[in-house]
DNA sequence: AATATATTGTAAGGGTACCTGACTAAATAT
DNA sequence: ATATTTAGTCAGGTACCCTTACAATATATT
């Protein structure tokens, strides 16, 4: 049985990582331009990041690996759209389906932004590196079996794909 | 000098965390009632953790300690007067200021949600448990030294202030 | 071939989290 | 007694998401 105190020392300081990432994040986008209040893991960012991956999927596609339905994924395109981030093209196979494609400046931005390392690492050793790579891993794994088991079947391995795959992208 | 892939290393599991941690809550909520999507650390949880920890403040205080504008703390305040959270009552005092108090059904929402532990943490040994508490102390030190530093003198210290606090509150 | 069904996408409308600007009402300062 | 500061409200706007309703295209069935 694992010690209780411990257990709420670590969740405590969690909370609190969460607390404070929002806020300096808040801080940071209150210092650069006003109207970018896009966080990547969200809307438009998580269309980007998709993308990024794999280009020109169509709206049902990205919404499907999003896990968005397909009218947010149709609003947030259509955001991207006016920002020259992406373009909207019909397929020619079949004129049901319309084909995204980013814009170089989409892939620009999203390669930019997600390829930054977070500041707050310098603080860590070497070792603690190591410890909170090797504790992540375990707490992310943790999480994945409790989406996949909690809710609709496979809906969500899915999103846990996207995620893996982003990640390993993310070492190249 | 720290050595970089093992930051990089790190910093992509941060943003897998980031990644599946949303995607947990998202599933969290889709079980529950449909119309709670409340993350206790934004909006109205906000006003609820702050009165759980100091009861009977005036919206500008609230305002002021979760740093968000007076009219955004209306919003909420009155949302959560609609659901019979917290009460509002002019102050006798001075009467331009209005006392924001929990009611009974807010104050145990406000507690109930704030004493979970998350599961995850079962996955971690206490030898990790104790890794991670210390690499988010100083995590946590290091974001709130880049929060001071960079932006409005001393309003985000409150912030700061007010997450020390919950956390505080939340061992007793 | 003609009709029924399934798939992709759009339109409209709603809720939550925030913000800015403009404006009262009450308290305090001059 | 007037001017200013402080607390709060109202209106309106952006971003993120969802639901319900509906049009167009593709495929399956008769």
């Amino acid at each position: 049985m694992p010690n209780l105190l411990k257990q709420k020392n670590a969740a405590g300081k969690l909370i609190e990582f969460g607390m404070v990432r929002h806020l300096a994040d808040n801080v940071a986008h209150r210092d650069s331009d006003k109207g970018e209040r896009q966080s990547m893991f969200q809307g438009q960012g998580k269309i980007l990041l998709a993308l990024a991956q794999t280009d020109g999927l169509s709206q049902k596609e990205l919404a499907t690996k999003l896990d968005l339905t397909a009218q947010s994924t149709a609003e947030f395109v259509n955001k991207l759209v006016k920002k020259h981030y992406v373009t909207k093209e019909k397929s020619v196979t079949d004129r049901r389906m319309t084909i995204i494609r980013l814009t170089d400046l989409g892939r620009q931005t999203a390669t930019d932004e997600s390829s930054k390392i977070p500041n707050f690492l310098n603080v860590l050793t070497d070792e603690e590196l190591d410890q909170l790579t090797n504790i992540l891993t375990k707490i992310n794994n943790s999480l994945y079996e409790e989406i996949d088991s909690s809710d609709q079947p496979s809906l969500f391995k899915k999103s846990q794909q996207v995620i893996k795959d982003h990640i390993r992208d993310w070492f190249l």
